[in-house]
DNA sequence: ATGCCTATTATTAATAGA
């Protein structure tokens, strides 16, 4: 099973990215972010007609989240991150699909910081890391997947002394990306990459994509039950390539099926 | 220290992104 995140940065004017993707990867899963649109501008359709059924989050001009799963309805189990009920920007949204449970997410950026859009990230973290507490224990696989907004460590920045102060790298952020890794979670690509420089975001800036000035912002986290299945993980870097597109690239996870159940004891005899 | 580039919204400029 393939699951995938793509921050799209804009539904509607990504939509020839997004489907060419679709068809050429063929996710059984797919999270996306940045929709930047309410949900009449969902391309409930579209996806459809690659096979894919949808449920999304979505808010005008900024943020929006959705689930795509391949042949079958994701059955939504959230969207509201607990913990503020004032929080009106639709980052979350949470669903089984079979016997997985997705949570994708989109993690606020926080810049400037210090300021207010640093203390909503820090808060928004700290309630996200209180929700995946709970989910850590349960039964069956668990994958967190999406835009963080944070580079964990030096080896996820092209120049680590550039974004010391930066709201994706100050030690505020890394940490507590950390103390949530810390419960118990596994680090999908660095825990089959160890010591690879790997990006999933390259700026608009600077001439980023050309000379590789990336950034690894788009995480999976998995709990016990899905990290025993992780097979592979990756990024598909050519879509960065494409003209028009997303600052960021789709990456994505291959789960091994449920391993067979043990063959059962002989059936106790009840008369 | 700031802009670079891009999308969205609302009217040619502001805001947000990372």
């Amino acid at each position: 099973m393939k699951i995938a995140t793509f921050n799209v940065n804009g539904v509607r004017s990504r939509l020839a990215h997004l489907l060419l993707w679709l068809e050429r990867e063929q996710p059984d899963i797919a999270c996306l972010q940045e929709l930047k649109s309410e949900g009449h501008g969902f391309p409930t359709l579209d996806v459809r007609a690659r096979g894919y059924e949808a449920i999304f989050h979505g808010q005008k001009s900024w943020n929006g989240v959705a689930i795509l799963a391949k042949g079958a309805k994701p059955v939504e189990i959230g969207r509201a991150m607990p913990g503020d009920p004032n929080d009106e920007q639709s980052r979350y949204i949470e669903a089984d699909v079979g016997e997985v449970r997705v949570g994708c997410l989109y993690l606020p950026n926080g810049n400037p910081a210090p300021g207010p859009k640093f203390d909503y990230k820090l808060r928004w973290f700290e309630r996200f890391t209180q929700h995946a507490a709970e989910l850590l224990a349960h039964e069956a696989p668990v994958v967190l997947a999406g835009d963080y907004n944070v580079m964990p460590t030096d080896l996820d920045v092209y120049k680590p002394e550039r974004w010391l102060d930066d709201a994706l790298f100050r030690p505020e952020v890394r940490e507590a990306y950390a103390r949530l890794v810390a419960q118990g979670w596994t680090d999908a690509l660095r825990t089959l990459h160890p010591g690879e420089r790997i990006y999933t975001f390259w700026d608009y800036f600077r001439n980023a994509w050309p000379r590789n000035a990336g950034l690894r912002i788009d995480h999976f986290l998995l709990n016990p039950v899905a990290a025993k299945r992780l097979a592979a993980a990756g990024v598909d870097r050519e879509v960065r390539g494409w003209e028009k597109t997303s600052d960021h690239a789709p990456v994505w996870v291959e789960l091994k099926p449920r391993a067979p159940k043990p063959r059962t004891k002989v059936r106790k005899v009840t008369e």
